[in-house]
DNA sequence: GAACGGACCGACCGGTCGGTCAGCGAGGCA
DNA sequence: TGCCTCGCTGACCGACCGGTCGGTCCGTTC
C-alpha cells in the first residue's frame, strides 16, 4: 500500500496528491518559508487557488506533508526493533535499515530532521520531536535489555549510547552532500561500509585492546 | 578583541554592528528566508533603508553574519588541536571545548550548522562547508598521529572516527532543546557529563572487555 | 432536466517583500 | 562659512506573498 512518494511522477496522481508531492519536494529542498504556494501549485500543475481548495492554509499543507513523513518514518522503524540476535548484529541491522530508509525517502528524512535540528521551542505535539523522543526511548530500552543480558557494559548510560547511535546516522545523512567530497572519506556513497565502520567503533571503541582477541 | 557577540546589548553599538547583531540573532533563529529586512531593522533600532545603506542586499548581510560565525568558529578550533597529552585526554579536551564554544555562541553555531545540514549543493567557496571539511581533515590528522603512536587501533578508519566525533557533538547541540525533555537523558544541560560519557564510549566501546582492567 | 457537490480556475485582495531615492542633520576640514 | 562625507530617514517602487471570491465545468443523483 505504501509506495515511495518521493516526488517521482506527478502526472498520474489526483490533484491533492500532486500538491502533496510537490510540497514535499519543495519544502524538503528549501524549508517552509522559502517556498511559495504559487511555486507549489506550478510544480503540481494546478492553480494556486486549487491548492487552497484542498488545504486551508500553507501551514495545513506543511503539516500534512510533515505528518506523512513522520508516520512513514515511524512505521519503518518499529519493525526494526524486534529481534533476538546478538547486540552487535542488531546494532548493525538497525543502523543499516535506518540509513536505507532515509536514503530511500530523502525528502521525508530531510523534512523530519530539519524540524528536530531547528530552533523552535519544543512542542511534543509536533510530530517530529515526538518521533525523535520515541526513537531514543526505544533504543534506550534495547540498550537496557542488552545490559541485563550482559551483552554490553553495565556502567554505561543507555541514553548516551542511543544518542551516539542517532547522531552517527542522522549527521551522516544531513552532511551527505558535503562529506562526499572530503579527501579522506570513502563511505559517503556506501552506507554499508559506513555502518560497518561506525558499528565497529561503537562496539569496540578506538583504543587498542591488548589481550582481547577480535 | 573578540568579545561575545551573541546579541546581548544592541544599544551601545554603532549602526552597522547593531544590524549585524540583530541579523545574527534572527537568521540563527529562523533561517534566511523567514526573516525580513524590516524585522532586522526593527530589532536593530534603525530604518530598513539604513540597513541597505550598510549592506547592499539581504544576501550580503547574511554572508557577513555567516562569515563572522565561521571565522569565529575556525579561530576557536585551531588552538585546540595542539597538544601532546594522551589521546583520550585530548579527545575529551577538544570535545569539551568545541561544545563550550557552541554553547557560548549558540547563534553562530546554529547558523553554521544550518548551512552544513541543509540541501544546498556543495560549494566549497561557501564558508560553512569549507569549515566542516577543514575540521574533519584536522581531526583525521590527529587520528593518524595517534595511530602511528599506537595509541588507537591501526585498522580503524580515521575519517569514520572524525565523523563520529563531529556527529556526537553537533547533533547534541542541534537537538539540545528536545533531548532536555527526554525521560532518560540527564546530560542535556551538563556538557561535561555528556563529554565524559561519549568519550568513554568512543574510547572503549559498548562491549564488555573481559580481562582488560579499567 | 434540475439540483447538487467537488475540482478547478483567473482575477482580485490587502499586505509584505527587497530594494531605491531624495533629503536631512551632524561632524570634520580647508 | 561652505563643502563634503557619512549615517540616517520616510516615502515610494514593482514584485510577490498567502489567501479570497465569483464563476465554470463535470459527474452524480433524483
Amino acid at each position: 500500500m505504501h509506495t515511495h512518494t518521493d516526488s517521482t511522477a506527478c502526472d498520474d496522481l489526483a490533484g491533492a496528491a500532486r500538491i502533496l508531492s510537490a510540497a514535499q519536494h519543495l519544502f524538503a529542498e528549501k524549508g517552509f518559508a522559502a517556498v511559495s504556494m504559487h511555486e507549489i501549485a506550478q510544480h503540481a500543475g494546478v492553480s494556486k487557488s486549487n491548492v487552497f481548495h484542498h488545504f486551508r492554509s500553507k501551514d495545513e499543507l506543511y503539516l500534512a506533508v510533515l505528518g506523512a513523513a513522520c508516520t512513514s518514518h515511524r512505521e519503518q522503524l518499529v519493525p526494526l526493533l524486534s529481534g533476538d540476535e546478538p547486540f552487535g548484529v542488531r546494532l548493525q541491522r538497525i543502523m543499516h535499515a535506518d540509513l536505507e530508509f532515509m536514503f530511500a525517502e530523502p525528502e521525508r528524512a530531510q523534512l523530519v530532521l530539519r524540524e528536530i535540528t531547528g530552533t523552535k521551542p519544543d512542542d511534543a505535539v509536533q510530530p517530529a520531536p515526538a518521533l525523535l523522543r520515541d526513537n531514543a526511548a526505544a533504543l534506550v530500552a534495547q540498550m537496557r535489555i542488552a545490559q541485563q543480558n550482559g551483552e554490553i557494559r553495565a556502567e554505561i548510560d543507555p541514553a548516551a549510547v542511543a544518542l551516539l547511535f542517532l547522531a552517527a546516522n542522522k549527521f551522516y545523512f544531513l552532511t551527505r552532500n558535503l562529506i562526499r567530497h572530503f579527501p579522506d572519506v570513502d563511505f559517503a556513497d556506501d552506507h554499508g561500509r559506513y555502518v560497518e565502520k561506525i558499528a565497529d567503533l561503537i562496539l569496540h571503541g578506538v583504543l587498542p585492546q591488548e589481550g582481547v582477541p577480535k
